[in-house]
DNA sequence: TGAGTTTGTGCCGCAACTAAACAAACTGCG
DNA sequence: CGCAGTTTGTTTAGTTGCGGCACAAACTCA
């Protein structure tokens, strides 16, 4: 009628503009000077100093126009750059077994602030995001800061586009919740500003140790981890995580590692799942697993302070043969140019990080993919930070049109 | 001492200007009109016409200004787009067991000439390459078209960046041979116009078909492929070929899908190569396999000929089956939404595809996972198409840089 | 024939950048 | 101490790719 939509378009469709790539590189601690920042984005001195201007007038970074102490080389010392510390925060929640958390974190993935305790989960997905939330919430109005979104953590694959919950084994929810909707709309409801985002825990803290941890720098990033009960993996490729076409990719729990190991129920045999998981780890070592919410941790002490009993050594071994050949087989797959391992499998490589890389490089097919480093995660809540990643993620894209 | 290269910056790191994206929409057939590329491309009609008018005069693409017929909706006809047909070609080559190929590439994948017919493969690389090339060059003078660069295809991994062709099973070259680096002399020798670029064949396809053929619109592709021996994986995500940290991605062929299999040269059992190739085929069916060379022929004209003698049929049967497995495998872990199959895989496919589908569906985690289209190819040189899609690239990216 | 719809084009202006010249801050050497 | 040499920050003046119109063109439908 009135023909106004006809020419509008929003053309925001790609990032325009260095502000994005500006403020990544900072926020991923890759851009320490402005000096640093005009090479890497590869635009003129110029641009970077007005860009790195109005990423402050943003509020986003602090630019030290102090006279730079440890200079090193010479000519004009550059003025530092950093994330700002007083700048707004992303909400971050995860949950999990051992129930949940809530944390405020800013750009560069540092925790502001964290929700007190955690409480047991219920069973009602409701319920517990909006407990999330509200701690959330209550830890805004306390710091008074800006929020520019929140991130959940589940420990679940979260389907696309829909964002259900598939199969969350090791939280007493319904197979198939939208926790996604749940979230948001807890989100909405509690008057929290900004989007909000939904995924795996184990893509999620992929991510964060790409930005910030063990991953910092890889191109092609493998992330394999355990929680209580069974294996989750991610992958990360050129700095976007990669969770397949439907959010379903990287289930790499049932690859096959025994050819008669024990049955799974995915009707396999001999899968990651079920024979390098920390429950796989306890009754290998001929150990009363405890309670599920604790087996990581029961498994992981083990691990660390009896590694000298001979039970416990052998089951360590023979756990990591298995990781070794399901680590091997993903290398052949996806040939990453890094492995970064968290949970039980962490534990496993500090134990004996040699045998593991020699099983792998033995397994894999090209000796150059076998050298392949393997690291240990080195961020305390990865899945927290990353979480905060995906709220974050609007505002990396497109500061300006982020932050209206 | 001059202080000339201080400020000077290439700024072309990402492709700027809609020109490369409208060129790939046009060449890869997905924007037929002016008023589709205007859409797609997110932009003004304004900018469309002015991209469009650009890529016509740069020889690249054909505006049809004549009164378009077939309308069909309301409003003025939109003027049609198609690549040009007297533009530039790549030169595409490829090399395989049973000898060589050379040809001229257009734009939208069209072939343009094929060298005559193919000679045996001799046992020094560069001497085939040679051969290839000239073959090319001959091409290249009959036609008089312009050259953009060359591709070239090889049956083995080509690890990155050196360009090396790693354990070239199916061809009699010295593992480690820098094919890259020799093709490349051997184009620069011939005085054939442009850049140069290697890779492996089943990868190529994958990008012939994600462009031209039965994977078309994909985001997430899996191409699985035999040739004569072993099997072959390629994954295209986003229109970009993944191929790894060092190009040794996808190396499905030691997936194990069957715990009590043939043994392998890579010290497993039950390999997907040594359980699925045209050689597992005909001696499951208890066929005396013919010659190296004709493996896939003979493996295919016995599939489609004789699939009612039941020796023939229960090995279709058992190789779809293990066939499944793998695939099943690999969605778990990649999530592709389409599988394109070639080679002998494509046959199987053909011979019983409702049978194929069901054990993927059955043995992968997620039922929607399940549910993947399965394809066969549909591009006749597919390896051919998409080593000239390699020389076609840095035109895609940035038609006017590349054209100087 | 005229209203409605969709597409092509010319013109203006903006936003984001480059290029070039200059100023500033440091090192090192005589 | 002073001065060359080096690197970084800033200012100013273009350049360019594209959006936003306004209008013309080509077709359908009533």
């Amino acid at each position: 009628m009135n023909g106004k939509a006809t020419t509008t378009r929003t053309k925001l469709e790609r990032g325009r503009s260095a502000l994005g790539p500006a403020l990544e590189l900072v926020h991923t601690g890759r851009a320490p000077t402005r000096a640093v920042l005009t090479s890497e984005l590869g635009v003129t001195r110029a641009t970077a100093g007005a860009v790195a201007a109005e990423l402050e007038a943003l509020g986003l970074i602090r630019v030290d126009s102090s006279p730079g102490s440890a200079a090193g080389s010479q000519g004009r010392p550059s003025h530092r750059l950093a994330v700002s510390g007083t700048g707004p925060v992303a909400l971050a929640a995860q949950v999990h077994a051992d129930g949940f958390r809530a944390a405020l974190v800013g750009l560069g993935g540092r925790i502001v602030a964290t929700a007190p305790g955690c409480v047991a989960v219920m069973a009602d997905p409701a319920q517990v995001l909006g407990e999330v939330v509200a701690a959330g919430a209550q830890l805004l109005r306390d710091t008074g800061l800006r929020c520019v979104g929140a991130g959940l953590a589940v420990p679940s694959a979260v389907a696309e586009p829909e964002g259900t919950a598939l199969n969350p084994l090791h939280i007493a929810w319904p197979a198939g919740a939208p926790v996604r909707e749940i979230f948001a709309e807890c989100v909405r409801e509690t008057g929290i500003t900004g989007p909000a985002f939904t995924g795996n825990d184990v893509n999620l803290a992929a991510l964060a140790e790409h930005r910030h941890g063990a991953g910092r720098g890889a191109q092609h990033l493998l992330c394999v981890a355990t929680g209580h009960r069974g294996v989750g993996g991610a992958l990360v490729l050129d700095g976007r995580l990669h969770s397949g076409s439907s959010g379903l990719a990287l289930e790499v729990g049932h690859l096959t590692v025994n050819a008669d190991g024990r049955p799974c129920h995915c009707g396999g045999r001999g899968c990651l799942d079920v024979e390098t998981d920390p429950l796989a780890f306890l009754t290998t070592a001929r150990r009363e697993p405890g309670p599920e919410e604790s087996l990581l941790k029961q498994a992981g002490d083990l691990l660390r302070t009896e590694y000298d009993d001979a039970a416990v050594r052998n089951a360590a071994e023979e756990l990591i043969d298995r990781l070794g050949l399901g680590l091997a087989g993903l290398v052949n797959i996806l040939n990453p140019d890094r492995i970064v391992l968290g949970g039980l499998h962490r534990d496993l490589l500090d134990a004996d990080p040699e045998r593991l890389r020699a099983v792998v490089a033995d397994r894999s097919l090209w000796g150059r993919s076998g050298s392949v480093p393997i690291l240990p995660c080195t961020l305390a809540h990865n899945s927290l930070v990353g979480a905060a990643e995906l709220a974050w993620q609007p505002v990396l894209d497109d500061p300006l049109a982020a932050l209206t």
